[in-house]
RNA sequence: GGAGAGAUGGCUGAGUGGCCGAAAGCGAUCGCCUGCUAAGCGAUUGUACGCCCCAACAGGUGUACCGCGGGUUCAAAUCCCGCUCUCUCCGCCA
C-alpha cells in the first residue's frame, strides 16, 4: 500500500509509473477523497477542542456547586456535531483506503518498461540442456509409466487439477522438500517455518491478495479463514504489527507448505500434468530487510533459489519481469525458469521479489533506525526456493533415460535412502 | 461444547467517571560522580494523523490511541452491550 501522504507528493511519479505496468490510477479520485478527509478531520478535531476545554470547566464549576447547565447542554449539541463528522470521517476514510489498497507498488527503477512476459529481459542463464537419443517425454507420460503419478485418481478423489502421488514419486517429492529446506537452513541462513495453512482475512491483506484477487483464493465457507495460496503469506505476518530490533535484521525465513490457489481464470491452461494444480508444495523464502540492503538481499535470495537447481543439475534462466509482467505487490522481481526437455520449454520455478515497503505498510512491520532513533517500515522480500511439483517435473524430465527410467540426482540420493533410480515396478 | 478469570506504554504493574498519555518499578538513552568494576545521582524516554513553521533537519500546536467495535454521559482506561484473543477447570479428541 502507498500511503496517502507519499501519493500525495508524488503524485507525476505514481502516474507514470502506473501507466508502465498498464494499469492507470485514478489520482483524482485519490485528491478529492484525500482533501475530504482533510477537511473534515481540522473541522472535528477543533470541536473535539471545545469539548475538551469545556468539559474540564463544567467539572471545575460542579466541583465548586456552581450551576453549568447551559454549558452542558451547548455541548450536547457540540457532541452530536461531532458524532455526525465523525461517521462521514469514516466513510471517507473506509473509501480512501480501500482505494489505496487497490494500487499496486510502484516498480523499481532498474524495471525494464514492457508490455507483458515476452518483453522480459532474460538475465543469465545456467547449464547444458541435455541431449537425448530419443525424443524425451513429458513428465505426465514418464509418471504414469512408472506408476508414481495417478492423475485419474487424483480427478476422481478431488477433481481436476489434483494429483496422487504414488510410491517413489511420493518419496522423491518428500526428498525434494528436505533437500531444499535442509540446503537453506544449514547453508543459506534461514529459520525453518512450519506454518498454518489457513489464515484470516487480515493476513491476506497484509501481503496483498485481498481486497483485489479474492478469486484466486479458496475460502472456507461460512468461516473466515483462507487457504493459503504460498507460505508467503503466514510467514510475512509472522512480524505484523510488530516493531522489530534493528540489530535482528534482517531475518531470514524458509517455510514449507502446501499451497492451494484457485485458478480461476487459467481454463484449458496446463491442464496436463503437474504444471498448475489446485494443491502444490512449495518451499518458501521470505526476508525482513533494512530499506538500504533490499536488493543485495534480493540478489542473494535469487541464488539461494538458483543453488537448489545447480545442485540438482538443472538448466535454468532467470530472467527480471518487465513493467506489464510485474505483480501487483512487488516492486521487482526475477523468475527462475527451468528447462523442461519433455514440453521444450523454460517453465517458471521460483518468483523472487523485492516488495519494499509495500507489505511492511500494509502489515505494520516496522523498526526503529539506530542512527537518528525513528520508525520506519521494513523492506520484506520472497521467493520460491523452490515450486517443489514443478521440480519434480524438472526432475523427471531432464533425468529421463531411454527406457523410461529416471536416474536420481546425486543430491536427492541422502533423502531417497539411497536409491539412485526410479524403474517401472510394473 | 460447558464454567470461570483476564487483556493498560519496550516489560512488570497501579488506576472504578473530570486533576490520567496514564503512578511506581524495571529496562533503555544521555550526563554527572567514583582510579577500574559494581553501586549511586540527575535528566530524558510512545505512536499515528492534522495544522503552523522550515530549503531541510528540527520545532510549535491540536486530535486520537489503555485488546477490537458500539452505547451511556457535558466528560470514559474507568459504567453498559457485542466481539476477538489469552489463561484455568470440566468434557471430547489426533
Amino acid at each position: 500500500m502507498l500511503e496517502s501522504k507519499i501519493l500525495r507528493q508524488n503524485m507525476d511519479l505514481v502516474r507514470r509509473k502506473m501507466a508502465e505496468r498498464g494499469q492507470p490510477v485514478d489520482l483524482d479520485r485519490f485528491t478529492e477523497l484525500d482533501a475530504g478527509r482533510r477537511d473534515i478531520l481540522q473541522e472535528v478535531e477543533t470541536l473535539r477542542n471545545e469539548r475538551n476545554t469545556v468539559s474540564k470547566n463544567i467539572g471545575e464549576k460542579k466541583k465548586r456547586g456552581e450551576a453549568a447547565s447551559e454549558l452542558m447542554s451547548r455541548m450536547g449539541e457540540v457532541s452530536a456535531r461531532i458524532k455526525e463528522l465523525d461517521e462521514s470521517l469514516k466513510k471517507t476514510e473506509e473509501n480512501l483506503n480501500a482505494f489505496l489498497l487497490t494500487i499496486p507498488n510502484i516498480p523499481h527503477e532498474s524495471v525494464a518498461c514492457g508490455a507483458g512476459a515476452d518483453d522480459n529481459p532474460v538475465i543469465r542463464h545456467w547449464g547444458e540442456k541435455p541431449s537425448f537419443s530419443f525424443p524425451p517425454r513429458p513428465h505426465w507420460e514418464l509418471g504414469e509409466a512408472l506408476d508414481i503419478l495417478d492423475f485419474s485418481r487424483g480427478a476422481k478423489i478431488a477433481g481436476a487439477r489434483f494429483t496422487l502421488y504414488r510410491g517413489m514419486g511420493a518419496l522423491l517429492e518428500r526428498a525434494l522438500i528436505n533437500f531444499m529446506l535442509d540446503l537453506h537452513t544449514t547453508h543459506h541462513g534461514y529459520t525453518e517455518i512450519l506454518p498454518p495453512f489457513l489464515v484470516n482475512r487480515e493476513s491476506m491483506t497484509a501481503t496483498g491478495q485481498l481486497p483485489k484477487f479474492a478469486e484466486d483464493l479458496f475460502k472456507i465457507e461460512g468461516q473466515d479463514y483462507f487457504l493459503i495460496p504460498t507460505a508467503e503469506v503466514p510467514v510475512t505476518n509472522i512480524h505484523r504489527d510488530e516493531i522489530l530490533e534493528e540489530k535482528a535484521l534482517p531475518r531470514y525465513y524458509a517455510a514449507y507448505s502446501a499451497c492451494f490457489r484457485a485458478e480461476a481464470g487459467s481454463y484449458g491452461k496446463d491442464t496436463r500434468g503437474l504444471i498448475r494444480q489446485h494443491q502444490f508444495n512449495k518451499v518458501e523464502l521470505v526476508k525482513f530487510t533494512r530499506p538500504e540492503t533490499s536488493y543485495e538481499e534480493l540478489e542473494k535470495l535469487t541464488a539461494d533459489a538458483e543453488e537448489i537447481l545447480k545442485r540438482l543439475n538443472i538448466p535454468f534462466r532467470t530472467v527480471s519481469l518487465c513493467t506489464g509482467d510485474l505483480g501487483f505487490s512487488a516492486a521487482k522481481t526475477y523468475d527462475i525458469e527451468a528447462w523442461l526437455p519433455g514440453q521444450d520449454a523454460y517453465r517458471e520455478i521460483s518468483s523472487c521479489s523485492n516488495f519494499e515497503s509495500f507489505q511492511a505498510r500494509r502489515a505494520s512491520i516496522r523498526y526503529r533506525r539506530a542512527d537518528n532513533g525513528k520508525m520506519d517500515f521494513v523492506h520484506t522480500l520472497n521467493g520460491s526456493g523452490l515450486a517443489v511439483g514443478r521440480t519434480l517435473v524438472a526432475v523427471l524430465e531432464n533425468c529421463q533415460q531411454a527406457d523410461g527410467s529416471i536416474i536420481i540426482p546425486e543430491a536427492l540420493r541422502p533423502y531417497t535412502k539411497g536409491i539412485d533410480r526410479i524403474t517401472a515396478t510394473r
